[in-house]
DNA sequence: GATTTGCTTCGGCCGCGAACGAAGTATCGG
DNA sequence: CCGATACTTCGTTCGCGGCCGAAGCAAATC
């Protein structure tokens, strides 16, 4: 029958440490160069670089070149639906002690997740919608009610984009450090999009952490009864 | 950060050409001995042990003792929606020739994807589901319209369970040998369980293919206009 | 033109793990 | 009991692939 072949042979290239580390840096949605992907991945250029021409020739990864430096990105959601796919099945065994970090609280709290809002500020994002029944989320997937998408309109989240990409949707994408569903999809970037362009969060250099603008305490309590 | 290791390990474990035998092979949604399975991988019985035994230990797979009989099965969706996210990726690629047999011809007309419908048949309930607004199909999420309900409601197919289990939805599940979307998640699961019932179609010993029976032709007629 | 930086290719080392043969433990049938 | 079947564990072989050092390009900087 078998396009097993194929299926094995991605995800033996996502099977490696240090691959499967540069695929989940460039889950944070932006492009790295491939010296920062060395780094996510603590090995040497070289071996990045033998890395990387293999996830490119499997179509896992794009670069554009831009002077002598290689950027390197995702291809689209599919790639990161698979790794959260694998993420799923990866915690869903029992809850191991995860040593605590000073970064890793940054990145609890609040961050990227391809294009939309993760950590504890994502999660509870998606359980006030939930509770005010703005949107529905189940084990597979996830719903905007009638009085979500009018509420999102207020806010002014551009939805109409997300429907003409036929990529309406609301993906309940589980947080792997909550273990709880926040909100993924088209409707999840829409949203993320909007916090930016009110400033309510900015992005952390060199990482995937967010940081919460005074603004987007204050707007993320008065729209979402959200403290953070 | 990094649950990376655990997500490299389940991907790694994917990654072995004979494991991911195994476990499409389990797709089918029945449970098969470690012998079947052995079949299936093309390596010997011994070999097949130990993968098991790998498999079972990060929970990819559950067991069933039964006699001397060891049943193996995938112990819930989302080990198989995991497959399905590798599966979008390995064949988003460029389309390869794939040699065509006739057991494949019959796998490519109608088989089982886990616990619902898929092949020319399934794909193509689910694009009279969706030429006639009874679902909305979108890339990553679908919805089941109110006339949709009303539809499979009329025709016996029992919902109520699976919005019990808020496995309410309809996941668009890409066909691998159609390469469009054929209707998973529980209403594709439930649509599935009521042709069994109504004997429109049937399992195939020892495949994954199932066969449309004379009444199925009819009732795919009659209520999809499809024929088949 | 010379130097630094970013990234690549080449070559060789080394270890993990997939595979099978052989032998060992359960369960069924007579 | 004995043999057959289903599956396992043990021990060994062996090949693939990750890794780094060294060297090679290419682009930017001096």
């Amino acid at each position: 029958m078998s396009n097993v072949p194929q299926i094995a042979e991605v995800a033996a290239l996502v099977g490696d440490p240090a691959r499967a580390n540069m695929l989940c840096a460039l889950l944070g949605g932006r492009a790295l160069t491939a010296t920062e992907l060395a780094f996510a991945a603590g090995v040497t250029p070289q071996t990045t670089s033998g890395h990387l021409r293999k996830l490119f020739a499997a179509r896992l990864v794009v670069q554009t070149k831009q002077g002598r430096h290689r950027y390197y990105c995702l291809p689209g959601p599919q790639v990161g639906q698979m790794l959260e796919g694998i993420m799923n099945v990866a915690l869903s065994g029992p809850p191991r002690f995860q040593p605590r970090s000073k970064l890793d609280d940054k990145l609890r709290h609040a961050r990227t997740c391809y294009d939309h809002i993760a950590g504890v500020v994502g999660v509870g994002l998606a359980e006030q919608m939930s509770a005010r029944e703005f949107v529905i989320l189940g084990d597979e997937a996830g719903e905007v009610t009638p009085a979500g998408m009018e509420f999102m309109s207020k806010l002014g989240v551009d939805l109409s984009a997300a429907r003409a990409k036929r990529r309406v949707f609301c993906r309940p994408c589980l947080d792997w450090t909550e273990r709880r569903p926040h909100i993924g999809g088209a409707v999840g970037a829409a949203l993320a999009q909007r916090c930016f362009e009110l400033k309510w969060i900015e992005r952390v250099r060199d990482s995937r952490a967010l940081t919460i603008t005074p603004a987007g305490r204050r707007g993320l309590m008065d729209s979402f009864a959200l403290s953070v």
